[in-house]
DNA sequence: TATTGTTATACTCTATAACTATA
DNA sequence: TATAGTTATAGAGTATAACAATA
């Protein structure tokens, strides 16, 4: 079977109304616990990382510090998480989550599990398509000079 | 071969990251051409179909028409579109792209078909990955009420 | 001197509500 | 009375630059 430019496209536009739906179901069903994707990305990086200070959060996300400032400011002020002092470097703060940080990223694993089996429990070739998904990962890092 | 619930949220995370790189992707070239992500939908529209009113383009892209207003001030000072008298509503106005809007779109177009070749052209199994694509764009559609 | 985080400022995208001109 | 678009206002997310405290 041959490969035409069109049928590529239109992939393509496919696989960009998948993003764009992905996003509204996560905007959505983050708003439903009071959390936006900036905020939900900083939290998931605390709950697999351990308390961070705001630097590795910055270059974590790749936003500038001052963002950072912002987002933790919102998310302490809705009780996700805390401030605290770094034990070493007294410049440095260590941003922690709260029992309702750690509640709200136990949902979110718990809805990253039901997204999975949403999508892909009744594929048939499941192989396949993950396999292709890593070529196009690749192609996209190396474009973008990863 | 048995697909294991690990299997599934890995390959629902690879599904993700290619989402965030396709929009850092998008949000890079367009840059370049002093375009962001909601004022090239916008253009997208109109190249597509034809001048359309404010009213229409809200729709369409399901936004405010008070955004639209914004959007549409930022494109026509930038050079891409102009507001015209709509001919048989006094309240309404035609946004039209101008030349520079209409090349932006002709390099829209390239830029599209250079990605779709970018990511697909060396895909052993386009076809399983294409339809594996498809049922999860449907499962999302699903999930979403559309 | 270099680094951490904040204050000051500004831009884009988004929304709702009130208002004007027109249908 | 309803509709098209704007003014007024607000909030989130993003950025750079200047600055204070500390390393």
């Amino acid at each position: 079977m041959v490969k035409s430019l069109h049928d590529m496209e239109s992939t393509l536009d496919r696989l960009l109304a998948v993003s764009l739906l992905l996003n509204e179901d996560a905007t959505q069903s983050l708003a439903k616990e009071g959390l936006s994707i900036p905020r939900a990305q900083l939290l998931w990086h605390i709950h697999h990382q351990g308390p961070s200070t705001q630097r590795a959060l910055a270059e974590a996300m790749r936003v500038s510090p001052r963002n950072i400032t912002g987002l933790v400011d919102g998310l302490a002020a809705a009780g996700f998480v805390t401030r605290e002092p770094h034990p070493t470097d007294r410049r440095a703060t260590l941003v922690s989550l709260t029992e309702r940080g750690t509640a709200s990223m136990a949902q979110m694993t718990r809805d990253h599990q039901g997204l999975a089996r949403l999508l892909f429990e009744q594929l048939d070739d499941f192989e396949a398509f993950a396999a292709g998904l890593t070529h196009v990962l690749n192609q996209l890092n190396e474009a973008l000079g990863r």
